[in-house]
DNA sequence: ACCTGAACACCGTTCAAGT
DNA sequence: ACCTGAACACCGTTCAAGT
């Protein structure tokens, strides 16, 4: 009944890329070291050799889709196509953005933070500023990308997607045009939405507000 | 040995109250219905009258507080307080923020964002980009929130954040300076920083933008 | 209608025993 | 050094029985 024994010797590296696989497929709830084991045809022991628990593993997952989306970008990018780069990455494996974290450090996460503070260089910023605009930008690639606002992990296809937000976007018709002036207009918006859109126009206002700002000093306190 | 059983009967507002105090106490993590159903005093079976179950009671809590800083922000305020009052409602919180989503919708969510598009309509941006425009402040208000530098979570004393930061700063200083030319240079800041600052750097750049940009066409795409 | 609390299913982790 | 797999502790959820 059960499958046979892996004959080959198990590695950190096999563990995670079944890992990933497994994340890709159940979210980072569904994935229970039952699953891992049955992928492996190993048992519980065997995963514990080369990983310390579920927390270091998931962690070591994300940090390889991070890296590989590093690697895939190449060094020679700016600051949007960079970010661009790891929004692709990240939205392709859902639950890996909220990992991405600078600490306690993700190891990959301190070169993409060292990589936007390295392009901030060759530009007008204030020295002392370009640390405080680094992580801003950082925190917003990562951290918008770990929350869009239709979670793909939810839906699997595009048409269970569109059948979804056309759901929503009635519920929004319907709602008190008193209490919801704004999205009670706005229901087609959403049901036209795209997530990446939504990235990109926050990333270039970012950037805008980057560029126009940038000699001057602090923006007004009111 | 064991605690008197309550007396007064349960709702579902005493629920959420008292799952928001072991929330904060223990993280989403370290709360279970064990620690609930003592902090109550009662049983299970009687959670589950008033809740459906743990992620729908965790959604309640993200919910009230999120209500909270709304009624507490008052109606009058512009767009950039607007996001402190929420940033510093969920930073005392720091479990809710990735339940602060707009689909599947977090009602008050959807009050935060009819704000935020409301507030917009009183600015020079074309009506067809209020919605993209109004998400992604949305998005960066809740996920930075969601993932500040330093996590509040994890050290409870400021004594316990310091010596943190200062053991990071001092392995930031140990990095390659040929892999991490920006990093070596940046522990001090990093010793120094402030999480709301970097939250204010942010939000200051995309308001920055938006001014710039609101009566122009699409930023570049190179 | 609301609550009790034992029972169940599930899951991460351990560990003595194997090779 | 690396793997086995039964056993353990824990936790969310259910449900027959109570008031």
């Amino acid at each position: 009944m059960s499958p046979a024994r892996r004959t080959e010797s198990l590695s950190r590296e096999v563990v995670v890329t079944a890992a990933i696989e497994l994340l890709d497929e159940h979210g980072e709830r569904g994935f229970t070291f039952k699953l891992l084991t049955e992928r492996l045809r190993t048992g519980a022991g065997a995963v514990y050799w080369h990983v310390a628990n579920k927390e270091e593993l998931v962690r070591l997952c994300a940090d390889r889709v991070l890296g590989d989306a590093l690697a895939a970008a190449g060094p020679e990018q700016d600051l949007r196509s960079l970010a661009l780069s790891v929004y692709d990455a990240l939205d392709r494996h859902s639950w890996a953005a909220r990992h991405v974290i600078v600490l306690p450090s993700l190891p990959h996460a301190l070169h993409l933070l060292d990589r936007i503070g390295t392009l901030l260089t060759g530009t007008p910023l204030p020295a002392e500023r370009r640390f405080l605009v680094a992580t801003a930008i950082f925190n917003y690639v990562v951290s918008v990308t770990a929350q869009d606002v239709v979670r793909v992990a939810t839906v699997d296809t595009a048409a269970g997607r569109d059948a979804l937000l056309a759901a929503y976007a009635k519920s929004w018709e319907s709602l008190d045009p008193q209490t919801f002036p704004f999205l009670t207009g706005a229901a087609t918006d959403l049901r036209e939405h795209d997530d990446r859109d939504q990235f990109v126009t926050g990333l270039d206002l970012l950037l805008d507000g980057l560029r126009h700002q940038s000699g001057g000093g602090q923006p007004g306190e009111g």
